[in-house]
RNA sequence: GUCCCCAUCGUCUAGAGGCCUAGGACAUCGCCCUUUCACGGCGGUAACAGGGGUUCAAAUCCCCUUGGGGACGCCA
């Protein structure tokens, strides 16, 4: 049986780190076994969904190189099977209408978590077997409510649920749209998705989902939950985190090399290595080898291997270095050629931002001071210095390496 | 609150009952190299959350406690 594996972001905002990592995970998981990685956009969420997100999530995945075999595919371009499959399991009494109001449902809730149990519906409507009806309703699943439902994760081991906790939960919105536990089930079964690898908040889901499939007499997936990723603090990574988008990373100078290699070891490792090409991964991806507790971002890491990298010439190198000097305004016609600027300043800077900052007078004539900081930290004796050096340059008649070394060795 | 999950240096991690005096990497500290900034080389500090078991032997298996995270929507 061929692998098939897919990522499945909804496009509410950027693709951010965690998404990326399990984009990877992913892309690994099929690589190594011949398979098939695809890409889905559960976009059933009108309000939320936005087309710029999508290009956002499409922008960083090129950008990162994940190529998927398949798709995109739009949750919102399949209802119509959605729909029949609502049908089916209304028909079989896996499924059954509901005309609880929005009302009744948050007064259910309040009067449950001031009981301190668990918020869920309580089957109000489960058996009054109410067929087609005009008034509003939404379409709840039949839970099972008895019995114990054992989910072998492939990162987690054997993690038991008991059906009793679950709910019926809401498959069909009173506006006729189908929900996210219930179009991902669909789709991973209509796709024939062999191993489903996400990001661990979907643990709890599961077992909803498994019941969804068993209801339709579909194939289980095998399942991966990878844990998620902190910020520097070993909090959760906010919207306002520094770098919580992935073209953030690039935007602060980072290669896709750096960022996939720094993803691949957070929650992951194969000995003591570090450093893995693309290829690498590939070879040594392993999912029992994921960590189960979440991992937190270290910047200094990130540095190191972002430095490791600009001296390595990755692929992408000459392309971000050219996307930093045009976004600094900074003509790399003008001066030194980029081989010889990351000779020079390679082991000098963490980012390729840095590397352009940090080099603007090699291909400008124009330099500027900050005042402050000149009045501040050169004072009379360092200018006399700056003079001196001046003047012995201007009488350089040979302008060459060796030359420049020993005026500034003089003069210093 | 209820359910699910997790727990090795500051951080990412190695560790599948004896190879552990707990290894590597980043960070940090010291020395060397260098009349700058770096790179590089060498060395140091630094962890099995706590308590009970099981076993000849526990970081590793079991239980409890503590701490952390996730889920509990007509969001995904």
């Amino acid at each position: 049986m061929t692998v098939r594996v897919r990522f499945a972001p909804s496009p509410t905002g950027y693709l951010h780190i965690g998404g990326a990592r399990t984009a990877l995970f992913n892309y690994l998981y099929a690589k190594k076994n011949r398979g098939k990685f695809i890409l889905r956009i559960e976009d059933t969420d009108l309000q939320r969904s936005t087309q710029a997100a999508v290009d956002a999530i499409l922008e960083s995945m090129q950008w990162l190189q994940l190529q998927y075999d398949e798709g995109p595919f739009y949750q919102t371009q399949r209802m119509p099977r959605y729909q029949e499959v609502i049908n089916q399991l209304l028909e079989s009494g896996h499924a059954y209408r509901c005309i609880c109001s929005k009302e009744r449902l948050a007064q259910l809730r309040e009067q449950q978590i001031n009981a301190k149990i668990k918020p869920r519906y309580d089957g109000h409507c489960r058996e009054k077997n109410l067929t087609a009806i005009e008034q509003p309703h939404v379409i709840r699943f039949r839970n099972p409510l008895k019995g114990e439902l054992i989910i072998q994760d492939q990162v987690y081991g054997a993690i038991h649920f008991n059906n009793a906790e679950l709910d019926d939960l809401i498959i069909q919105r009173s506006d006729g749209t189908p929900t996210y536990n219930f179009t991902v089930v669909v789709d991973d079964w209509d796709m024939q998705i062999t191993h489903v690898i996400r990001g661990d908040d979907h643990l709890n889901n599961t077992p909803r989902q498994v019941n969804i499939l068993k209801a339709l007499n579909a194939e289980l997936p095998i399942y991966a939950h990878v844990p998620m990723i902190l910020d520097e603090k070993g909090k959760k990574l906010s919207k306002r985190h520094g770098a919580a988008s992935v073209m953030q990373y690039r935007e602060q100078g980072y290669l896709p090399e750096t960022v996939l290699n720094y993803l691949v070891r957070l929650g992951w490792s194969h000995g003591d290595q570090e450093i893995f090409s693309i290829c690498q991964m590939i070879e040594a991806f392993d999912i029992k080898q994921i960590q189960k507790s979440p991992a937190a971002i270290n910047v200094d890491k990130l540095n190191w291997l972002n430095q490791h990298y600009i001296q390595h010439n990755p692929a992408s190198l000459e392309t971000e270095i050219l996307w930093h000097a045009k976004k600094n305004l900074v003509d790399l016609n003008q001066g030194p050629e980029v081989a010889t600027l990351i000779q020079v300043m390679g082991t000098r800077v963490n980012t390729l931002e840095d590397l352009i900052l940090k080099s603007k007078y090699f291909y400008a004539d124009e330099i500027s001071y900050d005042e402050k900081a000149l009045a501040k930290f050169v004072f009379k004796t360092d200018k006399k210095v700056l003079q001196d050096l001046h003047d012995d340059f201007a009488a350089l008649s040979n302008w060459q390496q060796q030359m420049i070394h020993d005026v500034i060795h003089a003069v210093a």
